[in-house]
DNA sequence: AACCTGACGGACA
DNA sequence: CTGTCCGCCAGGT
């Protein structure tokens, strides 16, 4: 694995400020680094080399639904990801959302 | 350099 | 509500 991108060091540091029990959309993340797309972004942490340390399952779509989970938009992978989320707190509705209070300002 | 591909997002039918 | 269509921008052929 090569040394990540300037780019990718800016998502990564990003995303490694969003506390834990709270998450952020890609658009956020994107707006924080000064990047105009959010698939830019996804496709950082979807090359995400550190799986724990930077928490890129508190990143979500703009819709508050799981996009994608290590390296897959699969069912199987986003229902990990979901769980994970559970134990840290974070509510989810009916309909697969995020409950807005757990959303970054 | 040219072209293709996305873990997006917003607009529209 | 769902499905399509683009614009976006970084990375990998």
């Amino acid at each position: 694995m090569n040394p990540p991108t300037e780019f990718e060091s800016r998502v990564y540091a990003a995303v490694s400020r969003i506390p834990a029990s709270r998450v952020a959309t890609y658009g956020q993340v994107a707006q924080w680094i000064g990047c105009g797309s959010p698939r830019a972004v996804g496709g950082a942490l979807r090359r995400n080399p550190f799986a724990p340390e930077v928490p890129c399952h508190r990143v979500v779509g703009a819709d508050r639904r799981l996009k994608g989970f290590f390296g897959s938009a699969g069912s199987t992978a986003l229902d990990r990801k979901r769980r994970l989320l559970e134990s840290e707190g974070v509510a989810f509705d009916n309909h697969g959302r995020i409950h807005t209070d757990h959303l970054m300002p």
